[in-house]
DNA sequence: TTTTGAGTTGTTCGA
DNA sequence: GTCGAACAACTCAAA
């Protein structure tokens, strides 16, 4: 019997189990739909990536790829119909909005007899099945990777038959938007490419990631997290390779393991308590004042811009628009720096990166940020609060990443760079707001809320 | 059942 | 310059 595999972020040919599954039954429609919910909220670079891999995708199976734009809803039932299929495989989605999509999805479906399988998930570990002993869902993370390790299992063979393919033709398709013309190279967005940075990574970053993953300005991280999102690689594939080559696991290989659980962890969470993709996870942080008048937009304008006058932040931010990505430490500098410096919500920033990171997880991005803001999981202590000056001068101390982003600074000598301040370096902004002052405003906010 | 100690990512202050 | 303490309140899991 023909079926249809449903694309969304498992944008592989290989190693994919519900692909394998839908070409077991028979003959396979493979279908990408262009979800305008998707596509408005995505700033170029996440477009750029995305059509580039379903260009790729579309390359691996032979050129049958459908691709529809439209509401799922209307499109998924309809390719169905076209294709005669009696089955429609996904990859199961634990998101908010994918959940609410595959279930209105189903039950259009289901009025004309057709099934909708899902078969894996894009974690290593389903979100939903780590759980304590009474079944309750943990709130922290240590606790959470100690019961989550021993859960993994490896990959399953399913190496999809491709032959089942139908031709193309068969259905009705319509070609890709022309991609977003971007200023800088984005990383290649193949199967092939994200394969070949992890085995660069593994073979050159990995030993001593523990140290180096914190300096933005050397390559020092896998950089995986575009293809993950995006589903060019599977984690079980990392986790896999990390097992083969740690007979003994070092520190390394631990630490990023554990990141990959980071990741299945934030994801459970939100699986649990989807409001709190926007809402505060700890409900009486609500209390907490943030600013949002007419001068909170306009800082939060500067932010976004990365014209705050702190040389570190502003690096980030323009990493962010230039290249689509930014460093992990970065995310928690300039977090920091909105919700502890600006007094902004967190929500904003949140909703910024989301349009401009390519790797914009909803799950990983926005609890990131509830961690920062001190209002979600393992919530970072209140006066937990970075010094913009001394992360740059601990973790940019030659300023190598400030002059890679920030031009106006290409001249100034590394002494002043961290913090040019008032006086200014010419053609650089002087600081929007005085870090200690902005400092005790968050303590006294934070105080508010905890009843003193 | 109750108690106890630890918990991704920091900063400041005073000795 | 270095070092330890203090900066809450709460969750989780082992004892």
């Amino acid at each position: 019997m023909t079926s249809v595999m449903w694309f969304r972020r498992d944008l592989r040919g290989h190693d994919n189990e519900a692909l394998a599954a839908a070409c077991a039954d028979g003959p396979c429609v493979p279908l990408f739909v262009l979800d305008p919910v998707f596509l408005e909220r995505a700033g170029p670079a996440r477009l750029w990536f995305l059509f580039g891999a379903l260009e790729s995708l579309n390359d691996t199976l032979g050129g049958t790829l459908v691709v529809r734009a439209g509401d799922p809803v209307e499109v998924v039932p309809a390719v169905a119909h076209e294709a005669a299929a009696e089955a429609v495989y996904v990859a199961k989605d634990f998101a908010p909005y994918g959940r609410r999509r595959d279930m209105a999805v189903a039950a259009v479906l289901k009025k004309s007899g057709v099934r909708l399988g899902g078969v894996g998930s894009p974690y290593a570990v389903e979100p939903g099945s780590v759980t304590k002993d009474d079944g309750s869902p943990y709130a922290v993370f240590t606790p959470f990777y100690k019961r989550w390790s021993p859960l993994l299992t490896p990959l399953g063979e399913s190496d999809p038959l491709h032959s089942l393919l139908v031709a193309p033709g068969a259905v009705r398709t319509q070609p890709l938007p022309p991609r977003p013309k971007l200023d800088v190279e984005l990383p290649t967005p193949t199967e092939t490419a994200a394969h070949e940075r992890w085995e660069w990574f593994a073979d050159n970053a990995l030993s001593g990631y523990y140290e180096k993953r914190n300096t933005p300005g050397i390559d020092g991280t896998s950089k995986l997290s575009m293809y993950l999102r995006f589903g060019l690689l599977h984690p079980k594939q990392l986790i896999a390779d990390l097992v083969i080559d740690g007979t003994k696991a070092t520190k390394d290989h631990e630490h990023f393991r554990s990141e990959l659980c980071w990741r299945e962890f934030y994801a459970d969470v939100l699986f649990h308590q989807p409001n709190t993709a926007w809402e505060n996870l700890q409900s009486k942080m609500v209390a907490m004042r943030v600013d949002t008048d007419g001068r909170a937009k306009a800082r939060f304008e500067k932010w976004c811009r990365g014209e705050t006058g702190y040389p570190i932040v502003d690096a980030g931010m323009r990493q962010l628009l230039r290249t689509g990505w930014m460093h992990n430490r970065m995310r928690m500098i300039t977090a920091s720096f909105l919700v502890k410096d600006l007094h902004l919500p967190w929500q904003w920033g949140a909703r910024h990166f989301m349009r401009h990171l390519v790797d914009g997880d909803i799950a990983s991005n926005n609890h990131g940020w509830q961690w920062t803001a001190g209002t979600g999981t393992d919530a970072a202590p209140y006066f937990r609060i970075f010094n913009p000056q001394s992360q740059s001068e601990k973790f940019d101390p030659n300023g190598t990443y400030i002059r890679e982003f920030v031009p106006e600074l290409a001249d100034c000598p590394t002494r002043q760079i961290h913090f040019p301040g008032a006086g200014g370096f010419a053609g650089y902004a002087t600081p929007m707001v005085d870090h200690s002052v902005e400092r005790e405003e968050s303590l006294a906010r934070y105080k508010a809320v905890s009843g003193k």
